[in-house]
DNA sequence: ACTTAGTTGCAGGA
DNA sequence: TCCTGCAACTAAGT
């Protein structure tokens, strides 16, 4: 590997102390580089390129990388939200500057930035700081190539509250594992910055030519394409580096990049966030009573703000929404607004969240998958990651001997469960790319330590390619905590499949939308429908086990298995990076625990699950899963 | 060694 | 809409 060189990152100001002679700095040619920040207001990025001295061509640009469509399995409604984000950022540009846009270059970075700089005379790149393990590869080479060219590279935080690294290195290097740890750490670190004014004027773009355009953009990858199974055609995004010649520089449609068209309802865009936004804040007790434990994943429309997906393309800023909460909260206490709800259920401990699994993924190696991860529990799930003798993972992934967690993982990401809520929750998710907070833990908790043992990396990986607003901190967070894999231990508290949407509601309007066939299902039954006598399934026009799947396991036993299980696996104590995970001798270790019944000495997990079986039997008088009959009024 | 808190469990009861 | 018992986790504080 290339030694690293550092790019040393002077501050403007430094700079632009005026020279011996006091004349003017030399011209400034400037690219900034969107890549997390589709918008133009609190960006402490953009203000600080634009601040930059005598700035004589300024080109907002979007490097479209042709080996990022090829490696990375995103779904089409995310694909789909980009290209509107950048739509609506380049329309953005035009209305402050005729002649400005967003300069869609299609390639890989390193070629296209290289080209540019050296075609346009550039002489600084600015960019947003992106502090995953991915974005600090990426952005260490163009600061490597940058050096090499003679470009200065400014990159300055403000996609999250706090710089995620910064917030690592006072807490001693070490990853935030709790929302107090990180509050703590950032008490000391000053308050949060408020959103900068958006700019008033976008400079002129200098060159509009890349020279000799060859198609090159495709680069050398050589590889698997793993969105080869949504691509409908021939691809033409990547045949000029500077895309079409009709139409130059263009942002990609989904027709050009082989997609067929997305089927969500959610539409990208700076424009459409700030909307969004302002709808929330119009309703100030909304605001300042907003509690997400207790927003509604059962609701048809989203209980929730649905702001995360222009958090995550960065079509808003997270200061605008924090400080836009609190102005309308501070007016809301004035008025003598009562029921105020705090951290961590309130809106600023959504964001707070976000930022602590920011910081968190910064400081933990392989924070994506279990093996090599130290904050990462080890439980020996089934279809967890396979990996060869020198620690690769292994490629193309063969399909594991366990046929009954095959089928069951399956099932699980169609929606054909046999579980309604878990089903309407996992097509909703495909279809639109988004599900409610809950209705995500919901179905994470059933894959992994609720009921089907499957690894949270296989669960995951779904989410990957399926959530709009997908995070490469959040994702992996959020399922090691469900799976009680880190950061939440209460492994015996699990959802029920029929208790917990009927929590909230009892009609099942959303089994009813994303699972039409069970639509004619009366209330009582919607979310178990096999329950229902033979008379109402043929008038509901859908026999289970015919026109709707059976359950495809057992909930309670299954739940009293896994809590078996991960009690053993807490026994056991072993983390990703222990030698024992890296050898491979925890899987059998544990598996003998299971075998001789685990931590407690006298009862096996098994048996001890069944005897809680009995007792619920007793107490129900009935088959467990009939439970819920007896809340239902008649 | 003990207590307490931890965004988001369930069932049953007032 | 609250409470409790369930069987019981970790981390932080006393």
């Amino acid at each position: 590997m290339a030694p690293r060189r550092t790019v040393k990152q002077e501050h403007i100001k430094q700079e632009s102390k005026p020279s011996l002679m006091d004349s003017q700095p030399a011209p400034a040619r400037v690219i900034y580089w969107h890549r997390t920040d589709l918008r133009l207001t609190d960006s402490p990025a953009l203000t600080t390129a634009l601040s930059i001295p005598n700035i004589e061509s300024f080109w907002p640009v979007w490097c479209f990388d042709p080996e990022y469509v090829y490696r990375h399995r995103v779904g089409l409604n995310r694909w789909n939200f980009l290209l509107e984000s950048m739509e609506t950022i380049s329309g953005e540009y035009k209305r402050s500057n005729g002649d400005q846009k967003l300069w869609v270059l299609r390639g890989r970075p390193e070629l296209v930035l290289k080209r540019a700089w050296k075609e346009w005379g550039v002489t600084h790149i600015v960019w947003e700081k992106d502090s995953n393990a991915y974005s600090k590869v990426r952005d260490q080479r163009i600061k490597d190539l940058a050096q090499e060219c003679g470009v200065q590279v400014i990159d300055m935080p403000g996609r999250h509250l706090y710089d995620p690294d910064e917030v690592g290195k006072a807490n001693g290097g070490k990853p935030t594992m709790t929302l107090h740890q990180w509050q703590g750490i950032t008490k000391k670190m000053g308050p949060i910055a408020e959103p900068g004014q958006p700019p008033e004027r976008i400079p002129d773009p200098g060159s509009k030519s890349l020279g000799v355009d060859d198609g090159e953009a495709w680069g050398s990858y050589e590889g698997e394409d793993l969105n080869a199974h949504i691509r409908t055609g021939q691809d033409t995004c990547f045949e000029r580096l500077s895309g079409p010649l009709e139409d130059p520089f263009s942002v990609p449609t989904m027709a050009q990049l082989g997609f067929p068209p997305a089927t969500t309802t959610i539409r990208g865009g700076t424009i459409e966030a700030h909307l969004r936004l302002d709808l929330f804040l119009s309703n100030p007790t909304a605001v300042a009573t907003f509690s997400k434990p207790h927003s509604e994943p059962t609701s048809l429309e989203p209980s929730t703000t649905l702001l995360s997906p222009y958090i995550k393309f960065g079509c808003v800023g997270v200061r605008e929404i924090w400080w836009g909460c609190q102005r309308v909260i501070e007016a809301w206490r004035k008025k003598g607004g009562k029921g105020e709800t705090k951290e961590p259920e309130n809106m600023f401990g959504q964001l707070e969240f976000r930022d602590m699994y920011a910081c968190a993924e910064a400081c933990t190696p392989h924070f994506e998958r279990i093996r090599g991860n130290h904050v990462c529990r080890y439980i020996d799930w089934a279809l967890s990651n396979q990996y060869d003798s020198t620690g690769h993972e292994i490629s193309p992934r063969p399909r594991s001997d366990n046929e009954e967690a095959e089928e069951r993982f399956e099932a699980w990401r169609e929606g054909k469960t046999g579980f309604p809520w878990i089903d309407a929750c996992m097509r909703q998710l495909k279809s639109e790319g988004w599900i409610h907070h809950l209705a995500r833990h919901s179905v994470a908790c059933f894959l992994t330590r609720g009921q089907c043992y499957i690894s949270w990396e296989r669960g995951m990986e779904v989410f990957d390619e399926w959530l709009i607003d997908w995070d490469p901190a959040s994702n992996p967070g959020n399922w090691m905590w469900l799976s009680c894999s880190a950061f939440f231990s209460q492994y015996f508290r699990v959802y029920g499949l029929v208790s917990w949407p009927q929590r909230t509601d009892k009609t099942g309007a959303l089994v009813r939308k994303y699972c039409p066939e069970l639509k004619d299902f009366p209330d009582k039954y919607i979310y178990a429908p096999h329950l229902a006598p033979q008379a109402v399934q043929e008038k509901a026009n859908c026999i289970i086990g015919t026109d709707y799947p059976l359950p495809m396991l057992d909930e309670q036993a299954c739940k009293d298995l896994c809590i078996a299980r991960i009690k053993n696996a807490y026994t056991l104590a072993l983390h990703g990076d222990a030698p024992e995970v890296l050898d491979g001798s925890a899987e059998p270790r544990l598996k003998a625990l299971h075998e001789e019944g685990g931590a407690s000495k006298e009862k096996s997990g098994e048996e001890r699950g069944e005897e809680r079986r009995e007792k619920r039997r007793k107490r129900n008088g009935n088959e467990s899963l009939d439970g819920f009959f007896k809340k239902q009024k008649t």
